[in-house]
DNA sequence: GGTAGGTCGTTGCGTACGCAACTATATCCC
DNA sequence: GGGATATAGTTGCGTACGCAACGACCTACC
């Protein structure tokens, strides 16, 4: 087992190994470091966060997303693009997963009356029971796992900074070709 | 379109409206609000990132992870469980990647003569090539999209406190059950 | 030296995702 | 008002993942 405390840094800092010398001059290695840690503690984070998600309340951590944005919003409904713009998924990936939700009763569509294009995900009243029984215990599982590792000050600092990168690559993905 | 620059920050705030005055208790805003912004980050980071490699080089997010890792290491081999473990994906996740990566000609596996049970995965001089052709772009993606987002003595810290956070949820995830 | 129990990797299965193509509605412009 | 164009959501398809069960192999103990 390589793991060790450095998230296995092994990776980039090697690589000059085998791309040469120019590795540095391509990415700086405290960035490489950084990019690292990163994708190891989001790795970590969500796996955990998602396998405790499911043994508690039968939901992924994909579905509680959802139904968060639902729960946050006027009339706890929200159209199906503005959905899967803000849970970060695809259309069709959200087509999918409210289908599956609404299987279990958790979610329904509404056609908008204005705009017959539009439908409408809402949160039912079941929806909105099995959101308050999931959430206490998953809203304290992230403030251990990723709440706790860091003092209050620090955390602001990381919310700046990790906002500061979101906000660097918002465009849609495929838009700016 | 609800996306604003501070990344569709709804979510966590406006719970209280149906978590009732607990939420607070449950998870502090100044964590929600860096939760927020940590899966939003990620979200568009490896969306961006990944599309751009794939068009550029045919290679997934993931198949790069796992070239890297291998390049990084000691004659371009590991085992497939050191290997899962440091790309963070299951054993079978692995198994499935590297026979792709083995169509491609990119990777081989050599079954171990002193243990019998351990499959080695090594990159292939045409994976070495392939590699080679892949990281400059990558890299310097990474360096742009994430690395150019933060001045260096912040990303020091940045990488610290991902590290911290790596650190507290290092267990495999079942295992301390 | 043979069997119990562990470890390594693969396979069966169910599930989830994104892209591209499609349907349906709405809008714009003549 | 009618065809070109745009937008919202769904569907077909290929692909990827994780878990649990499995087979192959190793090791330890008797």
């Amino acid at each position: 087992m390589a793991t060790t405390d450095q998230p296995q840094s092994a990776h980039l800092d090697n690589l000059s190994k085998i791309l040469g010398s120019d590795a540095r001059t391509l990415l700086d290695p405290g960035v490489a470091r950084a990019w690292i840690a990163f994708l190891t503690a989001y790795g970590r984070l969500t796996r955990a966060l998602s396998s405790e998600l499911m043994d508690g309340a039968g939901m992924s951590l994909a579905d509680f997303d959802v139904m968060a944005q639902l729960a946050g919003a006027e009339g706890y409904a929200l159209r199906m693009t503005e959905l899967a713009d803000a849970a970060l998924i695809s259309k069709s990936g959200l087509t999918r997963r409210i289908d599956r939700l609404a299987v279990n009763g958790w979610v329904t569509r509404r056609r908008c009356t204005e705009d017959g294009r539009v439908h409408w995900a809402t949160l039912t009243p079941l929806g909105v029971k099995a959101f308050r029984a999931a959430a206490p215990g998953h809203l304290r599982a992230v403030a251990e796992r990723f709440g706790a590792s860091l003092p209050a000050s620090e955390m602001d600092r990381l919310t700046r900074d990790l906002i500061k990168i979101a906000a660097k690559n918002k465009e849609r993905t495929r838009e700016a070709v």
